[in-house]
DNA sequence: CTTGTTTATCGTCGATTTACGATTGCAAAG
DNA sequence: CTTTGCAATCGTAAATCGACGATAAACAAG
């Protein structure tokens, strides 16, 4: 990510950011809904239900897994991938901390 | 990001993803607490908490912006920027509906 | 009008992302 | 063992990101 200052921000802001930037693509999101309606399962069936080539939705599919959020279960000669329990735990968990953090809507604005 | 196929998905999904990524920087995410925390306020103020140059703080903000997480009011030769009340409403709707579809966490699996 | 302060933009660089086709790898079936 | 089918990886090209310094723009004060 072009020489980052990781160092620099707390373990949450970063694992936040990390789940937020596995979400920050349409293709990702629709495949998350995807797997959360069971629609569809393993990655040829992602592939039918999306307008991208299978190497594509496959590179998806590894950040997904990367940020935790999937998880990917052979079964033969295809996978079988689901929705992870625990990373969505920790994503719900991170993303409500930040949002309790913010001020109630009608009060966001600062002093100035 | 090269060739997207921005069409083939929902308003809501690239909503969603657009918000997300916004999120998706460790420095952003900081930018957002600190706003949100009121320590901090002006451009110059963020400067000086974050281990960033002005002119990168300042696209970051400008990014946050575009997300319509964040708002800057000019206030004589500064700006003051706070998190946008409706923005964040928003972004609280997109992100608890896409929540809302999971299963919850105990069989997030699928049935292969 | 000039000066000083604050923020935005420009230009650049290297790293990363996104997308695809082509190839490889792997497991069940024949 | 060979074939078949699905998934992962490789290689590539174009676009974007992240960071910075330098410059421009906006505004208050003098």
């Amino acid at each position: 990510m072009a020489t980052h200052k990781r160092q620099a921000f707390t373990d949450q802001e970063q694992e936040l950011a990390q789940v937020a930037k596995a979400l920050g693509h349409p293709a990702r999101v629709a495949i998350v809904r995807l797997l959360a309606q069971r629609r569809a399962c393993v990655c040829g069936e992602l592939v039918l239900e999306l307008p991208l080539s299978q190497s594509t939705v496959s590179q998806h599919l590894k950040e997904l897994k990367a940020a935790g959020l999937v998880q990917g279960d052979v079964d033969g000669p295809r996978v079988c991938y689901c929705l992870s329990p625990t990373g969505w735990a920790r994503a719900r968990h991170l993303l409500g901390a930040l949002l309790a953090e913010l001020p109630a809507p009608p009060e966001a604005h600062c002093a100035c």
